[in-house]
Parts: structure tokens; C-alpha cells; sequence
DNA sequence: ACTCCAACGAAACATGGGTTAAAGCCGATC
DNA sequence: GATCGGCTTTAACCCATGTTTCGTTGGAGT
């Protein structure tokens, strides 16, 4: 599980060792959860075993910014390692699992095995990448362009993470959530998401579920090029 | 200059020492000139030693985001030192001087001293902290907001950098830069300065040249914390 | 099957910010 | 000290998105 580190950068056998030799606690938790909450003190870095998260801010006014949606086998909290105070709060998107496991142990491993280190490091590195592509989403795209990339996004992930192909997929969000993630309201979330129904890019079975009619034209439209995903040139192109 | 990195993280002499025998070439650069562009196969990191910069991505319909502001000091793409594509431009805001490092060795370095290393990965993390408190300004924040938020941290991290009092300070930009940066447009960012300015909390002097008349109220308004910058506990609280 | 509640859908209205365009200003350059 | 170009300012108009409200739906629990 945790070998997903070894994405980007090789880790040989005493590498991979020395992670899966962490100690962790597994912990089940309900949807809505907060795993920890904006300037806690952290004390635990951790990974998702099953499920979906979100990291998030709120600003005066009480409204909510979404600014990373996390899926199984991704590490929440990595910058926590170093960082003393979060600057953000993770929930719970659905009911799951996680694995805590204590700062000072992954500290450690980073610090002694040099590769290991390293392959945090790029994994903090492209999730940055993302942060930024999502200022610019928010910043200077209209509501149905946001909201197709978002799509798009989600969809490819899905995909590189093997948990289930773009072209029909359960998107483990309300509408209200979805706006927090893209800067609109629910009430307009629903209107371009009719309007993206209406001209065949998606189509809706059930509330949450949906189904990408046109990948093409959805890439189109939420200008998405998937190159700050950082992917490996083999991955699957998405035709 | 580079020992920036000491900021967070103590080095030792022999780390400093390594970091300063660095190779690098030192290239003076004029106003828009641009250090690298989306997608190219970077080759170096550079280090800013004059002047400022600006990290930015274009949308489709060809408007512009910048996703972060980069003064004397910042080292602009030490992600490139781990990702190979660039996910986006690095420009300069104003003519300067720039250090530019070979990749590998930076790379090198990192690995072989741990502390160096760790250094580096905690300057991204803290960029990428920065990221995200971005997306929420943008995503969530009116333009009035926006604005004082982005002139509160201009302010502060130039205090920290050593580099101007934030009472009064030059801001290296024209309006419509800061449309770039705060996701609206230069007749929206005139029309917000001028309310800021009527309202009392910023004068200005000449163009790109700000006063700041009332920094709690810019707070305020601007709905600034400066937690996620994550500076040192005993930092200048500016009063 | 019935009930309940959260999420969805939709309508009517309000507004912040975008668009366009034109006029003013300032500072560099000759 | 005239000229020029880039920046700022203003104005008028418009539209994308927010706000408010309420009715509908559908799945979970009993």
C-alpha cells in the first residue's frame, strides 16, 4: 500500500522495508471526520486505506475552500513531517480507513534512507503541481470549464490509482461540495451540471454517479491537459 | 544568500559549505524576460538574487493566472530539481540578477546531506502552503478581500526577507498583474484600490508604490492569517 | 410500505465583476 | 520640452454567478 512512494523514484528491497516497517494504527473513521483541523499541532502523518478526503479551508464568512480531494493509497498529511502547525483541516468525504502513523517515525525513514526521503519529497512536489493548476482553475476559468476539469481530473486519477475507469464513475460528492471545490455555489454547481447533461459531456444515473459521454470534448472544455499530474510518459493516454 | 535555506531548518557549517560550493552562473535578466517556460524539459534551478518574479499558467482563451510571487532570495523551481516537465512559467517581473544552478547537482546535494535535503523539502512545503491559502483567496474572497489579502503578505514576507517595512512599500506590479494574480480583471482591481484608498487603508503615492494607512483593518478585511506562511513563533508580529 | 432527511432541482431576483472603449497621465527617450 | 507608449482612470452596459426560497426526489431506517 504504502509502495505507491515508489511511483516516481525507485526504492529498493531494504527501502521498501524500512516503510512497511512503520508503525502505524488503523483507524476506522465515519464520513464527515475530521482527521485534524486547521493549526492542530500534528502529530501523525496519514494514509488513506479506503475511501475519499478532502483538505480544506474556511475563510471569514464561514465559506469553505476544498483545495485537495484525496483517494485510497495517498498520504493526507505528508508536509505535517515538517511543518508543526496545519494550515488546513482534513474530512472525511465518505466513511474509511486510515493508517496514523507517527511523524517522528517517518521523519526518521525520510532522513535515513535518502531515497525514500526523496520519493516524499516528489510526492509533496506533485501535489503542489496540483495546488497550483487549481489556483488557475479557480482563478481564471468559468463555471463549466471548472467544473469539467475537476471531472476530468477525478476521473483520471480514478484511472492511475486502479480504482475504476473515467468512463463512468461514482463521484463521492454533493453538489455543495463540489462547488467548495470549485469556488460556486451548490445552486450553480446544479445549473452547469445540467447544462454539461444537457449537451451530452456527461450523463447522470444515479445522484453521484456519473458517466462521461464525451471525454474529448470534456477535455476540451475544461481545458485540461493533464501534464501537472506529473504522470509517467507510459501512463495511459485516456483515449 | 542561498543560506535562506537555514531558515527552518539548522545546517551545519560542512551543510553551508556544500551548499555555497555549489556551481552556478549568475545571469542578469531584463523585465519580462522569461527564466522558463510551461513544459519545458527543465535543466536548473534558479535562485533570485535581485528583483522580482512571478510564476504563471495560461488558460485556455489565453488569460493568465500567476501562482506565485517570487522576490530577492526565493529559489523560484526547486520542484524542477525532482519533476522534469515544467508545469509553468517563470517570468520576471522586473529586470534583476538570477542564479542559475545545474539540476543534477542540486539534486546531488540533496542526497547526499540529508539536512540540505531536508531544508529544500521544507521550502516547498511551505510554498505549496502558500498554494493552497491562494486557492481559497481566489476560490472564496470578493475582490475587496482578495486584494488586502494578497498586499498583507506581499507586506509581511518582504518584512521577513529583510527587505522593506511593510508601512510602506513599492508593489512591483501593474494593476493588471494583480488581476493576474488575484483572478479579476485591471478595471476591477483600479475600481477595488480606489474603495481600499477612499476607505483609508492603503495610500498610494505613485502608481506601484503603496502606503499601507491601516494595517489592522487590512488584516481584517483582507481576512489575513499569516499561519500559513509558517514563519518562526518569534517573527516580528507586526503590530 | 411509511417516514424522514439530506440532496437535488428550479424559479425569480440581485449584484459583483467583466467588457469595451475612450480619455488622462506619467515617465522615459530623443 | 515634445513625443510616445504603457499604465491608470472612468463610464456605461451586460452577464455570469450569487441569493433566497421552496418544492421534489430518493435512499436509509423502521
Amino acid at each position: 500500500m504504502v509502495r505507491r512512494l515508489a511511483y516516481h523514484h525507485p526504492l529498493d528491497a531494504d527501502d521498501r522495508a524500512a516503510v512497511l516497517a512503520l508503525p502505524y494504527v488503523v483507524k476506522a473513521v465515519e464520513q464527515h471526520h475530521y482527521i485534524h483541523r486547521e493549526r492542530d499541532r500534528t502529530s501523525h502523518a496519514c494514509l488513506i486505506l479506503s475511501g475519499y478526503a478532502v483538505r480544506h479551508k474556511i475563510v471569514a464568512g464561514g465559506h469553505r475552500q476544498i483545495v485537495a480531494i484525496q483517494m485510497k493509497g495517498e498520504i493526507v498529511d505528508l508536509q505535517n513531517v515538517l511543518l508543526d502547525i496545519a494550515d488546513h483541516s482534513v474530512q472525511m468525504l465518505t466513511r474509511g480507513e486510515v493508517a496514523l502513523i507517527p511523524r517522528e517515525e517517518v521523519n526518521r525513514v525520510a532522513f535515513e534512507r535518502p531515497s525514500v526521503g526523496r520519493a516524499m519529497w516528489l510526492d509533496t512536489l506533485v501535489d503542489a503541481s496540483i495546488f497550483r493548476e487549481w489556483i488557475a482553475n479557480v482563478g481564471r476559468r468559468d463555471a463549466r470549464s471548472r467544473i469539467a476539469h475537476v471531472l476530468c481530473e477525478f476521473a483520471l486519477r480514478l484511472k492511475v490509482a486502479g480504482l475504476g475507469e473515467p468512463s463512468g464513475y461514482r463521484l463521492p460528492m454533493t453538489q455543495e461540495q463540489l462547488g467548495d471545490v470549485t469556488g460556486l455555489t451548490s445552486v450553480h454547481v446544479n445549473r452547469t451540471l445540467k447544462l454539461l447533461e444537457a449537451d451530452g459531456l456527461i450523463e447522470r444515473l444515479s445522484p453521484r454517479s456519473i458517466v462521461i459521454g464525451d471525454w474529448k470534448k470534456l477535455v476540451e472544455v475544461g481545458d485540461f491537459d493533464s501534464a501537472y499530474l506529473h504522470l509517467k510518459e507510459n501512463e495511459p493516454a485516456l483515449s
